[in-house]
RNA sequence: GGUCGGUUAGCUCAGUGGUAGAGCACUUCGUUCACACCGAAGGGGUCGUAGGUUCAAAUCCUAUACCGACCACCA
């Protein structure tokens, strides 16, 4: 093992990475009998680098499965990545723009060859990145979500559903995202609240019988008005529904119409109903069978003959208020706070817009999926997530899948010069189909990125094949993924997986924290506030930045991310190689033999790591990676270097003792190395490497998890040593209360009491020469009372009394605060009739003890005083 | 407007009914003998606020304030 005090990741991780995939240990082991465990990752897109949040959403996913393993799973992680429609189209829109080539002129094959050549070249950095961080996938079964067979799956699932009825073509009002120029789903869009105007426009009767004053905060959109609605019940205008508005500006004629949409409170009560750009107002044309004209294009140009033909939307409002203005339409304009939905890839402002579009209905799938987590046949963790889910589910609305994109799967419909249409596999499929009708052309549309995704978890393992691997790993055991994309993913996933499969995709779902800046502000790059992990994993290396995120990953909503904590993973890793180099220089590279007779300590460390593996096997089996990490810690840190190592010492140089403080440093070692694995792999398996033990495994990750026998569990031993240990730490403190270095010798130190079998272990860490029975022959002590023994230093006249005093004083102030407390409860008759015995009696002897430490003091100041 | 989180030591966070915990920071001390990315000792909190339940509340209930996330068609 390198003699090196300070652990160097860089060079251990990238040597264990290669040797682990070389042995295969990436892929199932195909061991019969062996329960099936699988994982198919959620695939990061090809447009991706590595943030903070993957960071600590795949090493989860690798954590977990590492842990099954070690369980004794035959454990199967599938990577793989999604083409990721609008996000790649536009990384290469803007790539070819600067180049000078316009999309649009390259059309539509030559660009998607281009995006085929870019994803070749830089569409894989992410899933390389992934290795720099230890996840055991198997690369070899890598999936993308426009491979040929997965094209065919996402072809297979929209052709039954078009077939079922399921699919429909529908003109409805879509997210239109003028600058992608494609319709984006709900869930892709942002809610925010900006401070806008509320514009009263009067639109004068026909017949010159007054004027309906309407609010807008839209006014460019008066040129698509068709109507104005009122409330039916509204007296305002009860005499005057059915009666001709003129337009302003456009001077077109338009009814007024009664409608329960408007709200008489509102305003005036009375709204424009513009049909083609709003979804309201479209509802309200649907109802009163208003025509629907379209005002604005692809870009959101206004497209209405007239003036403001070929203004952008804000230009035309400008104008269209200046101009009512100043033809005295206007009649206020008032600061309102307005609710604007924007793209989520974009930031642009969505244009509601009328369009033809394909929908899935959603009600009837979403069904079976909202009784799967009912059941709790799929299971959410953290729990909350199953109301989120399922709020969303109960109100569920049809999804438009079609995007006016390239890039993508091309939706596989077909159509006839009379406009009936087909969906097919394939063209000369279609025109099978279409009989004697000819076919003309395919939809011009791709589907919606999240169509593909929603079936990862079978289409992974072949379907619609009937692989065996279907057969053997669906459902998938967890699926890990940000909440972020529960309604986007997850909720289709079980959708089409129950659809399709009849099953349940997973059982469980983990929903992990987001990772925010130190300031809990969110990790970006285009605010400048993200952190590259790769550059962390250079300085310290990915078990440390896996353990730094990991270990602070419970039920928590957010974790946010210093450097400061990379610190503290630093120097634990630190602190677990030099343990472990001290531990191997102890033993020496030979295997030891069977060991003698435990002692206490011994007793108590395998206790202690018993009681660990509890702890920790439970923490992992429910996804709680903070309560899995601090037993760990603390057991490694503060049980086990703190006062095991150090009471090893000496018994390295005593023949007697060697070899079974040897073997219990193993033992130790050897458990805790496996139940870090999952978190730290390298480091754990470079040091299990060195691990003088026969027989072990080719590498702790193909290694078991340590199934400790319940013989380790000592609660005797552990009470008695923990004993010994508060003993030690009086006496420390006693040293440092008269001013004596740490670890210089003390000659001797006196004692009326029980020691309890401690005396070796309390000389040795209180650094005390010897202990002897009975008082100090000394004139000048210093003294405390523990466990209920009293210990006497003789201090030769080096004691500052008065401080020494003081301190005894401040010392017995607290405890009697402490003892009044305790002692009014334990008078209060209520309190004796209904606590529990256990809790009477443990605060009797806390109370008995007080009194006698505080009487003890007493006589101590007493002395010193005189 | 609705739902769900959070509010505990200077900072970041554990802690689901029985005398408040960790890491870091801070103070004092310590250089051969695994580790200064270390060791020893110490200071520091009326657990957001107000009520309630209970012998006993950081912990359970109710209300409220602030922070955050998500959902929601008011022109």
């Amino acid at each position: 093992m390198d003699i090196s005090t300070r652990y160097d990741a860089s060079s251990v991780e990238s040597k264990w990475y290669l040797a682990w995939e070389q042995a295969g240990l990436f892929k199932e082991s195909g061991t019969p009998g062996k329960p099936k465990f699988t994982i198919t990752i959620p695939p990061p897109n090809i447009t991706g680098s590595l943030h903070m949040g993957h960071s600590l959403c795949y090493p989860t996913q690798d954590l977990i499965g590492r842990f099954m393993r070690m369980k004794g799973h035959d454990v199967l992680i599938v990577p793989g990545q999604d083409h990721a429609g609008i996000a790649t189209q536009s990384v290469v829109s803007k790539q070819l723009k600067a180049q000078g080539i316009q999309p649009s002129e390259l059309g539509r094959e030559k660009f998607i060859e281009k995006t085929w050549e870019w994803r070749d070249v830089s569409g894989d950095t992410i899933i390389k990145q992934f290795r720099m961080l230890g996840c055991a996938f198997d690369w070899s079964r890598s999936r993308f979500t426009l491979d040929d067979e997965y094209v065919k799956a996402v072809l297979t699932v929209f052709i039954d559903w078009y077939e079922k009825g399921l699919i429909y073509r529908g003109k409805r009002i879509v997210n239109w995202d003028p600058v992608l120029k494609t319709s984006v789903s709900d869930i892709e869009t942002l809610r925010e609240d900006i401070k806008g105007k509320l514009y009263h426009v009067r639109y004068p009767f026909a017949d010159g019988s007054g004027e309906v004053i309407i609010a807008t905060t839209r006014p460019e959109t008066m040129l698509g008005d068709v109507a104005v609605a009122v409330h039916p019940s509204d007296a305002r205008y009860s005499d005057k529904i059915g009666k001709k508005l003129i337009l302003p500006l456009v001077g077109r004629e338009i009814p007024l119409v009664a409608d329960q949409y408007p709200d008489p409170e509102f305003g005036t009560g009375a709204v424009k109903i513009t049909p083609a750009h709003d979804p309201n107002d479209y509802e309200v044309g649907m109802r009163q069978g208003l025509p629907m004209p379209v005002i604005m294009d692809d870009s959101a140009k206004i497209i209405a003959e007239g003036p403001y033909f070929g203004l952008s939307r804000t230009e035309a409002r400008k104008r269209i208020v200046a101009d009512l203005e100043e033809q005295g339409f206007m009649v206020k304009i008032e600061d309102h706070n307005i609710a604007i939905i924007k793209s989520d890839r974009s930031g642009e402002i969505i244009e509601p817009l009328l369009s033809e579009q394909w929908f899935v209905k959603q009600t009837e799938l979403a069904g079976p999926g909202i009784a799967a987590v009912k059941s709790g046949e799929i299971k959410f963790t953290p729990e909350r997530f199953s109301k989120v889910f399922l709020d969303w589910m109960e109100n569920i609305r049809d999804w438009c899948i079609s995007r006016q994109l390239w890039w993508g799967h091309r939706i596989p419909v077909y159509y006839t010069e009379d406009g009936s249409h087909f969906a097919a596999l394939s063209w000369d499929e279609a025109q099978a189909k279409a009989g004697d009708q000819k076919i003309v052309r395919q939809d011009d549309d791709v589907l919606d990125t999240w169509f593909s995704s929603g079936l990862w978890p079978f289409a992974t393992l072949g379907w619609p094949e009937k692989t065996t691997d279907l057969a053997e790993r669906y459902p998938t055991s967890v699926l890990v993924t940000d909440r972020n994309i529960i309604y986007l993913w997850v909720a289709r996933m079980i959708m089409m997986g129950i659809d399709f499969c009849d099953q349940i995709p997973f059982t469980d779902v983990c929903i992990h924290a987001t990772v925010m800046t130190e300031d809990g502000k969110r990790m970006s790059k285009s605010l400048g506030t993200g952190v590259d992990p790769t550059e962390v994993i250079a300085k310290i290396g990915a078990d440390a930045l896996r353990y730094t995120l990991l270990s602070q990953a419970g039920q928590n909503q957010e974790i946010r991310y210093s450097e400061r904590r990379t610190e503290d993973a630093r120097n634990f890793c630190n602190k677990i190689w030099n343990a472990s180099r001290f531990a191997l220089m102890s033993i020496g590279e030979e295997p030891l033999g069977q060991p003698g007779e435990l002692n206490l300590i011994d007793k108590w460390i395998i206790s202690r790591l018993y009681e660990t593996e509890k702890l920790v096997n439970e923490a992992y089996g429910k996804y709680d990676f903070q309560q899995a990490c601090a037993p760990l810690y603390h057991f490694f840190w503060n049980e086990f270097c703190d006062w095991y190592i150090e009471l090893s010492k000496s018994r390295f140089s005593d023949p007697a003792e060697r070899n079974t403080t040897g073997w219990v440093l193993l033992t130790v070692l050897d458990s805790f190395l496996k139940m870090l694995h999952p978190v730290m792999p390298h480091l754990t398996e470079e040091i299990y490497s060195h691990l003088p033990i026969a027989g072990k495994s080719d590498f702790i990750m193909s290694a078991s998890w340590p199934e400790l026998p319940e013989s380790f569990s000592n609660p005797e031993a552990e009470s008695q040593v923990a004993g010994w240990f508060e003993m030690v730490r009086a006496l420390r403190a006693l040293r440092a209360d008269i001013d004596v270095d740490p670890k210089k010798v003390i000659p001797a130190a006196y004692y009326i009491g029980d020691l309890r079998g401690g005396e070796d272990v309390i000389k040795s860490q209180a650094w005390i020469e010897s202990l002897v029975a009975g008082a100090s022959p000394s004139s000048q002590n210093a003294g405390t009372t523990i466990e209920g023994v009293d210990f006497v230093l003789p201090t030769d006249g080096l004691i500052d009394i008065p401080k020494m005093i003081a301190k005894l004083q401040a010392e017995s102030e607290k405890m009697a605060a402490d003892l009044v407390k305790l002692e009014a409860r334990l008078n209060n008759p209520m309190f004796v009739e209904r606590a529990k015995p256990e809790v009477i009696e443990k605060d009797r002897e806390i109370a008995a003890d007080l009194a006698d430490r505080i009487q003890k003091n007493a006589e101590r100041i007493a002395v010193l005083s005189k």
